[in-house]
This record gives structure tokens, C-alpha cells and sequence, in this order.
DNA sequence: CGTGCAATTGAAAGTACTCAAGCCACGTGG
DNA sequence: CCACGTGGCTTGAGTACTTTCAATTGCACG
């Protein structure tokens, strides 16, 4: 249960990043370096060497294609504790950029993948990891091709509200863009739905990435009941 | 390299099934039974409890969701050699059903595990599997999250060419109600594409599981060109 | 108070969908 | 042998939803 939530990072550097959540996934993790990215920047391009793979310590990181026509398709959020980069064979198939500042712990790939090999647990969690990101990522195939822009917005809110423990607040940290490139829709579908949705009361909006959510059981009936694909 | 095409499996029960694609996964291949499938026969059902992962030895399978409303997504076809049921933990998460007559062997899930775990070559096999099958899915992602109708069918095409060797001919197995729940699309407009295809002479249409392509070329650049989402 | 970027709204166009009907190959029974 | 029914595929007409293009508004910041 990552937050991908507004972090305050950087605010004091010398408080505890939120590593209690870091596992040790091989020992490695004493020695791994942590890098830090300002919001905006971009940790490795689509087609870049990868010689490390990456754990977030603090902060969100989007990971995402673009297209020959500059059109993007935003694959996933990761949010603290999460491993990425680490499907990636031989260069990255991604790019991934740091939506808020950010930490991140840098494992070698080859360390890591050898730590994982001799290690039965440690190769059980990795397993884990993947195939748990085949579930979100067969989950959003289905919302891709089968779900209307409405129930895809209802689905994203719905995995944010499920991400945080707060009560009836959705409180989030990428933009509008960000929201349609990983929907496969436009910002101005975005915008439209969400009108739709404060309209009919099924969110409020405190402002424009702080949502109040008054009954989540008729987010989820949208995300889920009648509307058809288009 | 797998072959989503027709095999002549059952013609001859005698005949020796294509194992000599079949990796040897975990020692226990020698004592894994095999089921045999008639065309349609559904193996498992989503929900279903998870005993067994399969690999095929002959035939195609599709694995797909049910949507409440009673649309399907397939979410891939496997074809000789493939591995599939595994990535679940405890119940299926698909269901599976035979689109030719079939034959797979069952492993048992946790023998299976317990062996892959005892054997780093073997977890890097899986891995190496998974791993796959995320960049799969993530492809899949891009195509239905921004790619139009004529893209989708022009990369499906694509696909199977690239896995059988045979000249220009595209041989293939699946209906068109298969190929519009894999792309996200309704059949007709599966059809409609391909007719504009047979029009704009990209395609040859020998019968309708039977495609000519004199130019892979042009139906690369369909896939890839111009075309936006709508 | 302007500047710049994000978000929102409007109007028009387009794509894919729904519904409905026609076509074709094939198997069955008279 | 042929009429008939079935299932899969194709085509047509009209519609609905999303996109595109074009402003406009809102908000933070200097």
C-alpha cells in the first residue's frame, strides 16, 4: 500500500526518510547509494543502459513510453518501497521521471539479480513483485480496452482513495496530463469527467489535486455499473 | 517463437506431439501428466482454485477475463511451449479455454515452485519468463491505451507473421470475436479494418483465417504510422 | 499587476460502437 | 440432391463518445 501521495520530502534533510518501510531486499541495501531527484527530473530515457535497478525511498516517480508522435502512455506510479527498473533486461524499456522530489535507492542490476539468486526468500519476493505488477498490469489492460472514460477515472480515483489511509480525501501528486497519459485518454476527458463527477456529486473538489469523496460506494458503481466502452 | 497457427494435433494420436520445443522446466516434466483439450474445452475458469500451471505441447489457448457485463478481454494467447497459469497465487485469475484442440502439462503449482526455487537456473528461467510476459502486457498497454483500430489490427497481424516462418502467408486460428476481445474492439470493427486493409491491397484475404501479405512493409507502417487514437 | 502554466470549457469533427441485415460455407434431414 | 438451419463473417446506417482545436479561467509568483 504505497501513497502516491504529497510527501515532505526535502523539507528538513535531516529527518528520517520513511525507510522503515525499505526492506533489505539483499543485504545490498547498506551499500546502495541513494540519489536524489528534484520533481521534473528524469532518472534514465527508453532505450538507456541499465545497469541499476531502483527502489524508492521517498517521494512518486512516473514511468512511461512515449510514442513517435510525442504522445505518452504512462505505464505506472510508484510510490515508497517500490522496486523498479528491474524487468529490464539489458536497457531500459521505459522512461521514468520524478514527479515530486524524490529518493531513490540504486541497486547494481547484476549485484542485485546475483543476491537474488542465492537467496530462496529473496527470489520468492521478486517473484512476488512480478507478478503482482502482471496483475496491475493485466487489470489495466482490461480498463483499457474495455472500460469508458468515466470508469477509468472512477477506477484511478478508487486506486488512490485504496492507497491512503486518510478518510474521505483523495489527496494526489501528478497532474491532469499525467492522469490521461495513463488512462489512455485526453487531459480535456480528464477535466470533463471530473466535472461530471462534482456535478453529480459523487466528488468534491477542495482544489485541483484534493478531491473529498463523500461516498466512495458511488465512485465505485461508476467505476464498475453500466457505460459501455465509448 | 511460438506458433499461434493450426497444428494437425489428434490427426494421428501417435504422431509425436511437438515436445521437442518443450524445456525440461524442473525435472518433473518426466512425471507430469498431460490433459488433452478439445477446441472450446474450457481448462479453468477465473476464481477457479490455482492447483496445476500448464505448458502447452500442442494446440493454442486463450486466456481471458469476463467483464460483469459479459464482454471479454483476452489477455494473450499462448501457443507450443508456453507457460501459463503461474502467476497466480492461489485462484486463477483468467480463465482458459482451448481454441484448437490442445494438449498441456500439468505441473503441480507449489512442486513447481519448490523446484524452480532449488534451482537458480531455473528461477532465472521463470524470471526470465515473467519478466516476458510484463513486457508483453506493457506493449498491449501502449497498443489499447493509444493506438487506433487500424494500428491495433495492423500490429496483431504483425504479431502472428513474426511467429510462424512461413513466406507472406499469415495462417491463423483464433475467430474474429477472439482478435476484437484481445484488441479491444467490437468484431465488426475488427472487420472493417481488415476490409480497408484488403482494399488499400496490404492484405490478401485467401480465406478468412488465411492471409496473403505481399508487402510486410506497408502493414508495418500501418501499425506504426500515422493514425492517432480517434 | 503582468507572466506563465495548469486546468477548464466550448464547438466541431471523427472514430468506433450499436443495431440490424445480408452473405457464405457447411452440415442435416427430407 | 436440395431446402433449410446454423455459425462465423461482412456490410450498412445511425449514434454516442472522445478527440481536436481554440479560447478562457484560475492560480502562484515575481
Amino acid at each position: 500500500m504505497t501513497a502516491l501521495v504529497k510527501t515532505k520530502a526535502f523539507e528538513n534533510d535531516s529527518a528520517p526518510l520513511q525507510s522503515d518501510i525499505i526492506i533489505d531486499v539483499g543485504g545490498i541495501v547498506a551499500t546502495a547509494p541513494v540519489k536524489r531527484l528534484k520533481a521534473g527530473e528524469t532518472l534514465y530515457v527508453e532505450g538507456d543502459n541499465a545497469p541499476y535497478c531502483y527502489q524508492i525511498v521517498d517521494g512518486v516517480m512516473k514511468e512511461y513510453n512515449t510514442l513517435e508522435d510525442g504522445r505518452r502512455q504512462v505505464a505506472d506510479f510508484y510510490g515508497v518501497g517500490e522496486l523498479f527498473g528491474i524487468s529490464e533486461s539489458d536497457k531500459h524499456l521505459h522512461t521514468t521521471e520524478a514527479i515530486t522530489d524524490c529518493a531513490v535507492r540504486c541497486y547494481l542490476h547484476d549485484a542485485y539479480l546475483r543476491e537474488v539468486a542465492a537467496s530462496p526468500e529473496r527470489s520468492q519476493q521478486l517473484l512476488d513483485t512480478l507478478m503482482t505488477r502482471l496483475h496491475r498490469a493485466r487489470e489495466r489492460i482490461v480498463m483499457l480496452g474495455r472500460m469508458s472514460a468515466a470508469q477509468r477515472v472512477a477506477a484511478f480515483l478508487l486506486r488512490l482513495s485504496s492507497e491512503q489511509e486518510t478518510t474521505n480525501d483523495i489527496q494526489f501528486v501528478m497532474s491532469r496530463q499525467d492522469i490521461a497519459d495513463h488512462l489512455g485518454l485526453t487531459i480535456e476527458t480528464v477535466c470533463r469527467v471530473l466535472t461530471t463527477f462534482k456535478k453529480s456529486h459523487i466528488i468534491e473538489m477542495k482544489n485541483s489535486r484534493l478531491f473529498d469523496v463523500p461516498d466512495i460506494n458511488a465512485l465505485d458503481d461508476t467505476a464498475h455499473g453500466m457505460g459501455t466502452r465509448h
